[in-house]
This record gives C-alpha cells, structure tokens and sequence, in this order.
DNA sequence: ATGGCTTCAGAATGAAGA
C-alpha cells in the first residue's frame, strides 16, 4: 500500500500536474494540503474518474486539506472539536481548514497542515505553536481509540533537525527551524510516532520544499518540512519512503514535492 | 534580501505563504 502526501498550492492551477503524478503514481491515498477552494468547487469529478473518492475541508483561499483514496474512507472527520470537543479555542482554531481524518485498512490516515508561523515571535508564531499544542492532545485521544494505528502525515512547516535544512547555519531564530517549534513537534512525536523518511534516508540533503524565488530548486537550497510520521506496527511494515521532486521540474509547479510511503 | 515568486481576492503602496 502506497501513502502520498502533497502541498500542492492551490488544487484548481495545479489541477492538470496531480491528475498526472497519480496516473503516473497511482497510490492508494493521496493526502493533499492548500488546496485554497471551498469543498463546492473541488475538481471533483477529474478524481472520481480516476477511481478515487474524495474528502476534503476547504476554505475560500487559503489553507484546506482533503484525502483521495482508492478505497472509501470510514469514520472521516475534519478539524480538532470532532476529538477535542467544541470548548472554545478548538472552535477558534477550527476555523482554519488544516486537518482531515479517515480510516481505511485498520490504518487511520491524519492529514495535516500545520500553521506557517510567518516569523518567529510574530503573532502567527503564537498560533502555530498554540496549534501545535492542541494537534498533541489530538492524536493523543485517538491513539486511546481503535485503530491505533495511525499515519499522521502534511505539510508540518518544520525542519525538525538540521540535516533536513540546506544550510541549517544561523537558523536557530528562523520559522520552521526555532527550538519551540521542534520542541512541540518532538512532543508529538513522542507519543509513538517516527518519521518514515528517516528509517531509510540518513543524509542531508533531501528536501521536500525550496522557494520559488532566487533559483531554489535548481540551486537545491530546500528544506525537508512534509513529512509522513508512523505508529510502531506501521514503522516495522514501511519499505520504502521516497520524495518525488520530478514534479517540482515542471512548469508552474507547487513549491513542495509529494512524499510517498510504501507499507 | 524586512522579500528575490506564486496564489487568491478584488481593485492595494495587498495578504499570505515559508
């Protein structure tokens, strides 16, 4: 079984490139992140053709995630207050279209797309680690429900060690590299998850995102940031774990690469 | 480089992304 995940900056301009990497890639669950459109407009129906159903918590221009998969997801739910309840700050952050939950196979599928943070110390670095703290009770309650296994994949928007930066010198006051946030990640983390990534990549060097500006990508100045984290079964079962950057060569494309699972 | 691209929204000398 094959998990992707992929930030793809606006689902409708990139509409023809993903239609294309699955036909490509046909993997049985695509977790897609900014997909910036309201659930109604969603270029729905290129998917079902496809033979993927469609799952998706979207807002007007900015943020939304969904799930495409081969088999029909059970138990989908999106936002914090399905788990956490409808206090207060959930409803607040709720607000913004960041998380997508289902089950398929005995695996829950957590589709992630964590707070950017604008610069550390800003407001918005507030929220994000705020998130951050909320996304930890989150996945703690449903790892006390069945199942228990869990991919918690998307776009994190942190560089959690330096091997994952291109030039990790100085960063230690740069959003997605500042102590809080790895620290809050870690934490996370600490509940049982791990970094498929890593089980079969030890260099640096292997980047998921570069900026569209100053030549990046073909300078490779990335930053590894999208990630795909695995519960102990699942971790013992994955056989590979790849970034796709081929994507990232075309014209016009998303400033993230998709990152597959293999399990 | 406190913004070099890109997207959306809506009319900005923009906001947000990362």
């Amino acid at each position: 079984m094959k998990i992707a995940t992929w930030n793809v900056n606006s689902i409708r301009i990139r509409l023809e490139q993903v239609i294309n990497w699955l036909q490509e890639n046909p993997v049985d669950v695509l977790c897609l992140q900014e997909t910036k459109v309201v659930d109604i407009d969603f270029p729905k129906s290129a998917f079902e053709s496809l033979g993927y159903h469609l799952y998706q918590s979207g807002q007007k221009a900015y943020n939304g995630v969904a799930i495409l998969s081969r088999i029909p997801l059970t138990e989908v739910s999106s936002g914090f207050t399905p788990v956490l309840g409808t206090e207060d700050e959930a409803l607040i952050l709720d607000q913004q279209k960041r998380v997508i939950t289902g089950v398929m196979a005995g695996i829950r599928i957590i589709n992630l797309y964590v707070p950017n943070g604008a610069s550390v110390g800003s407001e918005k670095y507030v929220y994000k680690l705020q998130w951050l703290k909320r996304l930890r009770e989150y996945i703690g309650l449903l790892l006390q429900k069945q199942p228990a296994e869990l991919v918690v994949c998307g776009d994190f928007n942190i560089a959690l060690e330096d091997r994952d930066i291109h030039d990790p010198e100085g960063k230690a006051n740069h959003i997605m590299a500042s102590e809080p946030e790895r620290e809050a990640l870690r934490a996370i983390l600490n509940l049982g998850l791990t970094d498929a990534f890593r089980k079969f990549t030890a260099d640096a060097g292997h980047f998921s995102w570069w900026d569209y500006r100053a030549g990046s990508f073909r300078r490779n100045l990335g930053w590894r940031i999208d990630h795909l984290y695995l519960t102990p079964e699942l971790y013992k079962r994955a056989i590979a774990c790849t970034i796709d950057s081929t994507p990232r060569k075309l014209p016009k494309p998303s400033d993230h690469a998709p990152v597959i699972v293999e399990l």
